[in-house]
RNA sequence: GCCCGAGUGGCGGAAUGGCAGACGCGGAGGUCUCAAAAACCUUUGUCCACAAGACGUGUGGGUUCAACUCCCACCUCGGGCACCA
């Protein structure tokens, strides 16, 4: 035996492998173009990496995750894609250049390399053929494509609206980029609110099916849809036009709308609001008395930051405009204010207030003494007999303290007094139907998604393919001239954008030939990496970013593994991107990603590993000292993948010797007497076994070996990487109980399908670990050591086809029989049954006995002897019942 | 405030309503060794000197022959959203 030394066998491993392109979906060994045609594909995938630096161990939970998927996969037939890439382009390699004197291209393609040497230590079974960098040309100019593609489907605008703006990235940013504290999602710094011309995409245009199509990710965490559908926001109600007053208060022929989810509270509404950025604000004001406290509410609502409105409950702040507006179902005149708490980008940034109904209402008229009449009151509430019918306003001393936002009877509503009122309820509809009728208003839905703002105002990004021109207005740059080349040239170190190239703006308009202007903002990066699972499918294709039968039939990923701090970002952008190029007829499905697991975290002392606190855990170190294996396995076997887990050292060093336990077994089952490094004999055989312990022993690995293959499949079936590990410790601890058998007492094939079983199933996990066994000591059957076990003898279980050399074996020339191109392991339920089992016998739900009965026993039988057993404890009290669960337990009630 | 998760030994964590604590780490004792490391064996939820027994899955109730698991109420921690009309 030599010894397992992973430093020497993971590297030899790792260059056979990419000798013999054994991971690239169509060079795999032993398949034929006819034999890969006929299997079913798989398409597993995790979030590429940002390079931003080393590879850390979040990336290798990530990517360990999907390896063992990936692999197991392919030992279960499939065809499987499993493809690797960088999500090269943003603003820390911009950053990093500026520290460095270096250029963010050097910098981002030196990270790359690292990156990937790192992954390839780590063994991962990537197509490396397929890589895609976000940063090439050869995949931006595809991103510029899709650009003008949905631009084509009028997806894409630019326009003038409030957006987020970080100081400190000096760009702005999409909303889902804002923390819910108000901070830039990169660098945490507090987003300033301006209003700038940028770009959008018009994601809003697919709220509804955004929403409606989570019901159908059924392989997605409920967590994930939960948030997303939070963040979608959809809000049914109402769209009510109140008729606008001029300063005289004679009502005028315009409206302004406002959205209301309680349409049946209209009758309760007092007063009127508009957000302080409302055009009309100023426009009512100016020159009035009004004029002063209203701009005072204005300027004050522009300097709170975004820290202040997330506070919460903040004191309120409004101001009288002196006009007024009729509500449409009374005819009622009503105060127009300028409120604070209104938003400008929800809604139509104009609102109906009803205090009694809303929290934030009834305070504002608290505040400043304005009426709040009851509409809406519980069903059980005395008042009902005491308001209703009656048309006078209750005024500030309402019995009630506080709003009642709930459902209840509408009173004090006219013609819908004593209907239900409530979201949705049968009183809103009633109000939208009379509203409808006298033209002011109708059904509405309100989202709070808004807009995907793309547009940055960095360098390292996908150029923006538009040009702007004097006499056309904004053009696209044509098909043709794509890509939109981006520069190399720009020193950012020096402070150069691109907006200081005119070598890269000076352009001719593509529509009238005159001297133009070409867009110097690049793209979000969040776009992306909203595709780049689509190019993977076809990533050499020259003529257009995908081939829509190839991407049709790769799509949707299988498993989709990553963060969950991409569950609204990444993870809404993409489902936006595939819906908008079915759209455009270029691809045949409606979501991306079928199932998603969102892996946990890495801790150390129970924080994030991070450069900057200085707890980092360098998988380098790890796997110079225990093996890339040993680092793999032990990340599954700390916790369930979607948990965060807790790094701890001592725990490497058992799952080290957890695999070297696993190594000598296997040349212990071939005969071999086992010695360590000093010629110590390991191998202890216990001589005073007779033939029926010899048996029995060999009964219970049998069973063993059956269980555990089917507990393990199930496992990873359901991602419960840390059981199948401990399920195939269980299976070593019994093979050492065997192994105790003296090497002339062994049944050989049991022996033989117990190595290959053991290095089988860790063969996803510990991928180089187990092809060294399988190549040096199994494959071709097991014929070495001094017992001399034959091989070639496998049949029953272990191995379907695997009799060691495959068939294919012949067709092509890999010097090796590869583990990892071995069918999975074969189980037979029935066989991990033992003949006999002890059934625990519970009287009165306290264990009293233990029976042992044959496996098939009838219940009748089970039932006599666990009383007969439990005789003791039962004694003269009668017996009322007699609960049997086959395999389990007697429960006995007296 | 609203919406999700999660609370099990010294630690990481197991348990389709059916013997709580699998598996591993750590600890204790032992074998081997001049010694140590490695390896192997035994042991390890709490209380009790041992045994017998009792108690034990955040708290309090409930359903059930049987509850970590299901139901109700509550506590704590973590995460997300939050003036969204």
């Amino acid at each position: 035996m030599h010894e397992y030394n992973p430093l020497e066998i993971e590297p030899k491993w790792q260059a056979a492998w990419a000798e013999a392109g054994i991971d690239a979906v169509d060079a795999v060994i032993g398949d034929t173009a006819d034999s890969l045609a006929a299997k079913s594909t798989y398409y597993a995938l995790e979030m590429f990496p940002y390079p931003s630096g080393d590879v850390h161990m979040g990336h290798v939970r990530n990517y360990t995750i999907g390896d063992v998927i990936s692999r197991y996969k392919r030992m279960q037939g499939f065809n499987v894609l499993h493809p690797i890439g960088w999500d090269s382009f943003g603003l820390p390699a911009e950053n990093a250049a500026i520290k460095q004197n270096s250029t963010p291209a050097n910098w981002t393609y030196a990270n790359i390399d690292k990156q990937r040497a790192s992954l390839k230590r780590l063994g991962f079974s990537y197509d490396w053929s397929r890589a895609v960098i976000t940063s090439d040309v050869d995949y931006y100019h595809w991103g510029q494509w899709i650009f003008l593609k949905l631009w084509e489907r009028n997806l894409v605008e630019r326009r003038l609206s409030p957006v987020n703006w970080c100081p400190s990235c000096t760009t702005v940013l999409a909303n889902e980029q804002v923390l819910g504290d108000g901070e830039c999602w990169r660098c945490k710094s507090h987003v300033e609110r301006k209003e700038l011309e940028q770009w959008y995409f018009k994601i809003t245009d697919y709220a509804q099916e955004l929403l409606d199509d989570l019901d159908t990710l059924d392989g997605w965490p409920e967590r994930v849809k939960q948030m997303q559908a939070n963040w979608i926001g959809r809000s049914t109600g109402a769209e009510v036009d109140f008729v606008l007053c001029d300063a005289s208060g004679e009502p005028t022929k315009e409206t302004i709308t406002v959205f209301t989810t309680r349409p049946d509270t209209l009758f309760g509404c007092s007063f009127f609001l508009l957000a302080p950025e409302h055009p009309l604000a100023l426009e009512f004001v100016a020159g009035t008395e009004y004029e002063q406290d209203v701009r005072a509410v204005i300027a004050e609502a522009a300097s709170a930051t975004a820290v202040e409105r997330s506070k919460g409950e903040r004191e309120k702040h409004g101001a009288f405009t002196g006009r007024y507006v009729v509500n449409p179902i009374n005819g009622e005149k009503v105060p127009v204010w300028i409120a604070d708490y209104i938003l400008m980008d929800y809604g139509t940034g104009a609102v109906m207030a009803v205090p009694s109904g809303d929290e934030r209402d009834f305070a504002f008229a608290r505040k400043y003494n304005l009426p709040i009449p009851p509409v809406i009151i519980a069903s059980d509430d005395a008042l009902f007999a005491e308001l209703d019918g009656k048309r006078e306003r209750v005024v500030n001393d309402v019995p009630w303290t506080e709003a009642y936002a709930g459902e209840g009877i509408m009173v004090q509503s006219g013609e819908f007094t004593g209907l239900a009122g409530g979201k949705d309820s049968a009183g809103s509809e009633a109000v939208i139907v009379s509203l409808e009728a006298q033209g002011a208003g109708k059904a509405s839905i309100n989202f709070r998604l808004r807009d995907w703002l793309i547009s940055r105002q960095r360098y390292w990004g996908n150029p923006i393919p538009a040009i702007y021109c004097d006499a056309c207005g904004i053009v696209p740059v044509p098909e043709a001239d794509l890509p939109v080349v981006l520069p190399l040239d720009v020193d950012v170190a020096k402070g150069d954008k691109l907006a200081a190239h005119p070598e890269f703006y000076d352009v001719t308009c593509p529509a009238c030939g005159k001297p133009a202007h070409r867009e110097t903002d690049t793209m979000d990066t969040f776009t992306c990496s909203s595709w780049y699972y689509l190019r993977y499918a076809d990533p050499h294709n020259a003529g257009v970013p995908f081939a829509r039968e190839v991407a049709n039939t790769w799509m949707p990923v299988d498993q989709y593994i990553g963060g969950i701090e991409h569950a609204i970002l990444h993870l809404l952008y993409s489902r936006f991107f595939t819906k908008a190029l079915r759209d455009a007829e270029l691809l045949d499905f409606d979501e991306p990603f079928k199932n998603l697991l969102t892996q946990g975290m890495v801790k150390l002392n129970g924080e994030t590993m991070s450069k900057s606190k200085g707890n980092v855990v360098a998988p380098e170190d790890m796997i110079a000292l225990y093996g890339a294996d040993a680092l793999r396995v032990y990340i599954l076997f700390m916790a369930p993948p979607d948990k965060d887990l807790e790094w701890s050292q001592s725990g490497i060093e058992g799952i080290s010797r957890f695999l070297n336990r696993v190594w000598r077994a296997v040349f212990d089952l071939t005969g071999e007497v086992v010695v360590d490094s000093e010629g110590i004999k390991l191998s202890v055989y216990d001589e005073t076994l007779d033939a029926a312990a010899v048996n029995e022993r060999a009964a219970e690995l049998n069973r063993e070996l059956h269980r555990v293959i089917g507990k393990v499949v199930s496992d990873i079936e359901r991602f419960n990487f840390n059981t199948a590990i401990s399920a195939i410790m269980e299976l070593l601890n019994t093979i050492a109980g065997y192994l105790k058998v003296p090497v002339a007492a062994r049944d050989a094939e049991l022996c033989n399908r117990a190595a290959r079983s053991l290095v089988l199933l860790l063969a996803p996990m510990a991928p180089h670990f187990a092809e060294e066994l399988w190549n040096e000591v199994l494959a071709g059957g097991v014929t070495g050591g001094a017992g001399g076990v034959a091989g070639g003898a496998a049949g029953g279980v272990g191995e379907g086809t695997a009799g060691g050399v495959t068939a294919d074996d012949a067709d092509n020339n890999n010097a090796f029989d590869s583990v990892h191109k071995q069918p999975w392991p074969e189980y037979d339920p029935a066989q991990a049954q033992a003949a006999t089992v002890e059934l625990a016998v519970q009287v009165n739900g306290k264990i009293k006995a233990r029976i042992t009965v044959a496996v098939d026993a009838s219940e009748s039988a089970i039932q006599e002897a666990a009383l007969s057993e439990a005789a003791g404890a039962i004694g003269d009290k009668p017996v009322k019942k007699v609960v049997v669960v086959p395999g389990k337990l007697v429960s006995i009630v007296v």
